[in-house]
RNA sequence: GGGCGUAUAGCUCAGUUGGUUAGAGCGCACGCUUCACACGCGUGAGGUCACAGGUUCGAGUCCUGUUACGCCCACCA
């Protein structure tokens, strides 16, 4: 216990109590807890890609408030914190500040060493090949740099997380638990591999999921072309619209609807491709759509995901033009025409460049391209149009194939409480929308790898049907770094030998498993009993459809159950413009800066003002308002400690006991309001509360606090229980203010006390009502005579409820400074005195 | 095209199950060095509750429709 201070500050608190809260442990959670005691959290774990933003701020903070009013509750709150060092956000971001890509046939160099001038190359500068290895490496490094920057955030921001229980989706422990999760599943036949069509990032030269993609709004041209009919049977040439014309040389098939009348007569006949010269077949299909360009389509292998529903419902054959790469391949399908040479080579938009201008040549195009503007296919992470490869990919079931399994996880949906409820929409939305399983693997080096190798049989050819599989207990591994059991590192790459997978999980394969992780899952069976299923998952409502489901899944395949009770999703902020807050605007603010300028509390407030799933606007005002609530604190609270304590004893007055009348009812409602976790409106009540305080309630009783006897007392009581009280209330948005103000008169910390509960109190908030009310009509008489407040009153005579005021009548005198008669009517509202003179201003 | 959300003072937002004259903060105006606080205090001006119907004794609140904005989803030739 230490003193008032003289002048009290928030300058220097965030550093000063977060080194007694981390001494103290104050945030440690009690593993001998049972679950009904325990609080559990499944956080989300930034992405250490480097970047952080007031979006963080923002969401963490609204955690961090149901964290600390969980553990005033009594529960020991479960609140790790992960870091989400997986993926291709650490890739690129390695690839950027080192300058260096991936290269997996470079050979490892242990004293290779990025160029000094890491961090600002400018584009353009070639990035140098490392190895596979060293380039993960690097990943690690970088990762754990961007660590310590969140962590230092994370603590200035005052969030009361627990540090011992921090995880990553990167290091051993995550690479075991995704695999184990990943062969359990394969075990259930949860998983499975497939050659298939496959949305493809050229650049990133990886598959992607449904999950990933995003359509963005780009320009393209109808291009009308000419089909040639079948001259020997007398047809007439057709015409096709496509905005592909480059895929001309993939074309398999035309189509177009069955009741198009049209083209009936030419169903089940054959045209041939203008350019190359390949004879395909003309086919119905009720996707086709008479409306669309000429109503007639060509079917390419693969311009977009119809395409792929055509290929396979109308049996088509593959006719490949577009690599990995996202270049023509250097050899035609079989059949293309000699033009093709041409194309070889390039890429999609040099193609089509000159697709167009053969086909202008040859008369082929039927007028001037026609400019549009039309949705196209993304990943969410990419700079060019996904293309569609066939490749062999490891697919996890999510309910996309499968009526049975979407509907039990539309149910699971259903087990959990959202905050706000209708984000559970968006979750249906999703589920019952979904096309295809889950695509779990990708192809990139720095991640999680498949546990598997396969055999290869005497011709070296890979035998993908039965892969060799490790026992749970040897995880985790690294397929192209171990041989599998039975097998010797010489026999990898020869016939009879081994391969390794060499895919790596998708990174939300991985993240889909933080409970998991978290939780100690088959490490800890201990740990994990006490926290799962969690209470809560926070999150931000645009991963529903990844995160949010993904975890959703895993949890249903492998506990059969729900991973959490809860889900709160935050909404985004909106720059002033009201547009959400773009990358480049929010990084000229950067949180640290904004946690420095207003201070952690202010910040918080702000934050506690954003409702769960409501975008809220990016307000220093705000700021600046919860840095004027927490000075106030320091000074109100000065202000009711600023008297000697007095012995316990009753609150007597009419005026103490109605402020304790109406606290009492204030705890009640944001105890009801912090339960619902709208902690917003939580600190709303709590606030008018505190600030008619200051306002009106020390203003009255000031002159009796300062006085002796039973009455001062009495105030005196009055103001250190309510100020007990409002600490409390005020101590998950405002921990620094409050926890000064606690070490200034009680033992530990504010954030190890009970919240507070309403206990019933003989007195009636009428009273303060009304006698507040008389005195802004004082205030306002002066204030309108434009005298200073200390003008005294000659004669005040107030109409009003009389019994109510005749009990507070000797505070409000001394308040409103009544020198001379005061009388007290019953009736309507209304107040009349004389004022005297001036007092002469103090020298 | 389908789903979800939002629309209240110049700005940011409250407004619980329909109930007097619609609230707060910021900003603005006018004052006040009042002994907790000038990182302060007081007072005030400011609203056709997006629009049009409907239910009701009574609608910001419920119903229907419309408009605008935002988000999610959709087979994008």
């Amino acid at each position: 216990m230490s003193t008032v201070p003289d002048k009290p500050t928030l300058d220097g608190l965030e550093e000063r109590w977060n080194q007694v809260w981390q001494d103290d442990g104050v945030y440690r959670f009690d593993r001998t807890a049972e679950r009904p005691e325990v609080y559990s959290i499944d956080t989300p774990p930034p992405t250490a890609s480097g970047s952080l933003h007031v979006g963080h701020v923002f969401s963490y903070t609204h955690t961090d408030l149901i964290a600390r009013f969980q553990r005033m509750r009594g529960k020991t709150v479960f609140y790790p914190l992960g870091w989400d060092d997986n993926g291709l956000p650490t890739e690129r971001r390695v690839q950027n500040y080192y300058g260096v890509r991936c290269d997996p046939s470079v050979a490892y160099d242990a004293s290779w060493q990025p160029p000094a001038e890491s961090g600002s190359l400018k584009s353009g500068h070639r990035q140098v090949p490392i190895s596979r290895r060293r380039f993960v490496e690097l990943c690690h490094d970088l990762t754990a740099q961007d660590e310590v920057a969140f962590e230092a955030l994370f603590l200035r921001l005052g969030l009361s997380v627990d540090l011992t229980q921090s995880y990553e989706t990167i290091g051993d422990k995550a690479r075991r638990t995704a695999q184990r999760a990943f062969l359990r599943s394969l075990a259930r036949d949860e998983a499975y591999a497939v050659e298939a069509p496959t949305l493809w990032d050229v650049d990133f030269q990886t598959a992607v999921a449904q999950a990933e993609l995003e359509d963005r709004d780009m320009p393209g041209a109808y291009h009308r072309l000419t089909f040639h009919g079948d001259p020997s049977g007398g047809q007439a040439d057709v015409q096709i619209e496509t905005t592909r014309p480059e895929l001309l040389p993939a074309c398999v098939a035309l189509v177009a609807h069955p009741d198009d009348e049209r083209y009936q007569p030419l169903f089940g006949t054959t045209v041939t491709t203008p350019l190359f010269g390949v004879r395909v077949p003309v086919l119905a299909h009720r996707l086709a759509q008479p409306d669309k360009g000429s109503g007639i389509a060509m079917i390419c292998t693969f311009g977009d995901t119809t395409d792929v529903t055509w290929w396979r419902e109308l049996d088509l054959p593959v006719r490949t033009v577009v690599g990995r790469d996202g270049r023509f391949l250097a050899d035609p399908p079989e059949g293309v025409g000699a033009p093709y040479e041409e194309l070889a080579g390039k890429n999609v938009k040099q193609a089509q460049k000159r697709v167009v201008e053969l086909l202008t040549e040859s008369g082929e195009l039927v007028g001037e391209p026609r400019p549009i503007q039309h949705p196209v296919k993304f990943y969410e992470k990419g700079d060019r149009p996904l293309e569609i490869v066939a490749s062999r990919q490891w697919y996890l079931r999510n309910g996309g194939r499968d009526k049975a399994l979407r509907d039990a996880l539309v149910a699971r949906g259903g087990e959990l409480t959202w905050h706000p409820a209708f984000m559970r929409s968006r979750y249906e939305n999703w589920v019952e929308g979904l096309n295809g399983d889950w695509l779990i693997s990708r192809q990139r080096y720095f991640g999680v790898a498949f546990p598997l190798w396969y055999r290869l049989d005497t011709a070296g050819e890979i035998v993908f049907d039965d892969p060799l599989i490790p026992r749970e207990d040897e995880l985790p591994i690294d397929p192209t770094s171990q041989p599998p059991s039975g097998f010797t590192e010489d026999q990898r790459g020869v016939a009879g030998g081994f391969v390794a997978d060499p895919d790596v999980l998708d990174t939300w394969a991985t993240s889909s498993l933080t409970p998991q992780l978290a939780g100690g899952w088959e490490d800890d069976p201990d740990l994990f009993a006490r926290v799962f299923p969690y209470d809560l998952r926070p999150q931000g409502h645009d991963i529903i459809r990844t995160w949010l489901f993904s975890t959703v899944v895993r949890s249903h395949l492998e506990h059969d159950s729900v991973p959490w009770t809860n889900a709160a999703l935050s909404g985004w902020i909106l720059d002033p413009d009201r547009k959400k807050m773009s990358k480049s605007k929010g990084n000229v603010v950067t949180p640290m800066g904004m946690l420095e300028q207003h201070g952690s509390d202010a910040v918080r407030y702000w934050a506690a003002g954003g409702r769960l799933g409501v975008d809220t606007a990016f307000d220093e005002g705000q700021m600046k308002v919860g840095r004027r609530l927490a000075v106030k604190l320091l000074n109100a609270s000065k202000f009711a400690l600023g008297f000697p304590e007095a012995p316990p004893g009753p609150v007597t007055e009419a005026v103490d006991r109605a402020l304790l009348a109406g606290l009492a009812s204030v705890v009640e409602q944001a105890t009801v309001a912090f339960d619902r976790y709208d902690y917003a409106r939580a600190l709303e009540v709590t606030e008018v509360f505190f600030w008619s305080f200051c306002d009106d309630y020390i203003e009255l009783v000031k002159g009796r606090a300062y006085s002796q006897g039973p009455a001062a007392d009495s105030a005196n009581r009055a103001l250190r229980t309510t100020l007990d009280v409002l600490l409390r209330l005020f101590a998950p948005v405002l921990p620094f203010a409050t926890e000064e103000v606690w070490s200034w008169w009680r033992e530990g910390s504010v954030h190890a006390q009970p919240w507070p509960t309403a206990e019933p109190v003989d007195g009636d908030p009428d009273v303060l009502r009304a006698t507040a009310r008389v005195l802004g009509e004082v205030r306002k008489a002066k204030s309108a005579a434009k005298t200073t407040q200390r003008t005294p009153v000659l004669r005040l005579a107030v109409h009003g409820p009389k019994a109510l005021l005749a009990q507070a009548e000797a505070d409000l005198r001394n308040a409103g400074v009544v020198i001379g008669e005061l009388t007290l009517t019953d009736g309507e509202h209304a107040v009349a005195l004389e004022l005297g003179e001036a007092p002469p201003k103090p020298s």
